[in-house]
DNA sequence: TAGTGGTCTAGACCACTCG
DNA sequence: GAGTGGTCTAGACCACTAC
């Protein structure tokens, strides 16, 4: 049942160093031992620093360049892939009080599109949901999400009025690994503006995203419009590791 | 001059990782060879194979889960860094045609925001930049860029009709390793409805911006504006890496 | 020239998946 | 139980920075 694995060496490491420069230990724009101390302090091997300094520069909690200790950065806003994944968590995280309510939901097959994201074959049965989603009582995004067969009858198995999704699905063993999130802007339809409460063609932050579980299978595609200010995303990049693209509009 | 450091083995491995996905060797949603083979087939440890695939797995190229094969995922759209930092690389790789020419550009305090952003004190010296960028010469985006001193007397040494900044940085030795963006939606003020010949308070898309050289020395500050429906953003993130947020908006 | 991060190796053990 | 990826070690050499 439970979750017995010890939590890696590295993975501590990561965390200690990241509440130490939290806290103010290491200060902005200064610089970290270096790896060999580092490694005498935590009485771990050079490489296991490395590992743990890898995830913090991936943060952008700290640089790095051959030749020099690596520098503090400015303190980065990022979020746990799980925060990510589940609007109720990341609500959670602002300290605020998440709401959900389907609105609609239905079987039906998937279009063309759909089944492309989720890698079924044109005209799967699919679960569709609709819900609002409010942040302190008041609506801040529409969510239309598509789920393939197997994970829909979980979906499906759930309260309606159940406020995540997501740890309703955990608690059944699916495991969420990766997602894709491509972020642009939209105007309010008429659903989206009754939901939303704002007018009709009204500018909305449009958030699609595909989430797969450890195998690559995709797990759930979803369309999120989040009404205007209510949401940023903020995205660290860098030489060493880019994840973020910039495309031309649709296409 | 040049730049005659060699290219690392495990930078090689995961190129041409990449390009037999790309071209199908490994078919989406198939597996790739164990470690261990790669490690045979290629003559390097297995330590080498495994840097090669942690680039790949923050890409999204594919999985990874003990017990079983990586698993090949839907190929991704990610772009270099240097694809990110410039809108004419950007443009370019498109296969379009990038324009820009400044609008405006000033030499003058830096407001609160802009001189913490830049890590300045506040009031220091900075260059203002208000530039317009076309795309095939239709305008697509409006870039308010500042830039501390040191790093404006090279802006302001450039041509004003000069396409890429960047390029023109580059060449002046300036690096760019480290770039947050922060992604929302905003409203067409009247210099961006005139620029960009929209209407007024038409929906933008806002990107601000912060890019640092090696040290950690922020060397930008800009807000980008672009048209509805010329561009979005993609990120990929997942358990192992993640280095995107979602943020309330503004506050 | 000393110190530091980047790369690479060879080997070990473990946790997990799957037949 | 065999195979695979995850973690960790100990050591080596190199490229680069800064003094």
């Amino acid at each position: 049942m439970a979750n017995s694995q010890r939590t890696a060496r590295y993975r501590e490491l990561a965390a200690a160093l990241r509440a130490e420069v939290r806290s103010g230990v290491y200060s902005e724009g200064g610089r970290l031992p270096s790896e060999e101390a580092l490694a005498v302090a935590h009485d771990v091997s050079r490489g296991t620093v490395r590992q743990a300094l890898a995830l913090l520069r991936a943060e952008g909690v700290v640089t790095s360049r051959r030749g020099t200790r690596r520098v503090v950065l400015e303190q980065p806003r990022v979020q746990s892939f799980a925060a990510l994944s589940s609007f109720t968590r990341w609500a959670r995280s602002l300290g605020e009080e998440p709401g959900g309510a389907v609105v609609a939901s239905q079987w039906r097959a998937a279009d063309a599109v759909e089944a492309e994201r989720l890698r079924l074959a044109a005209g799967a049965r699919v679960l569709w949901v609709l819900r609002l989603r409010t942040l302190g009582g008041e609506p801040v995004m529409v969510e239309r999400t598509v789920y393939p067969e197997p994970v829909g009858e979980l979906v499906a198995s759930l309260p309606p009025d159940a406020v995540s999704v997501t740890e309703g699905l955990e608690a059944h063993g699916v495991v969420l690994a990766d997602a894709d999130h491509t972020l642009d802007l939209t105007l309010a339809d008429a659903e989206d503006a009754r939901l939303l409460d704002c007018p009709l063609a009204a500018p909305l932050l449009r958030e699609r995203r595909r989430t797969s579980d450890p195998t690559g299978l995709p797990v759930e595609w979803s369309e999120d419009r989040y009404r205007a200010g209510t949401v940023a995303f903020t995205v660290h990049n860098s030489l060493a590791t880019t994840a973020l693209a910039r495309t031309r509009g649709d296409a």
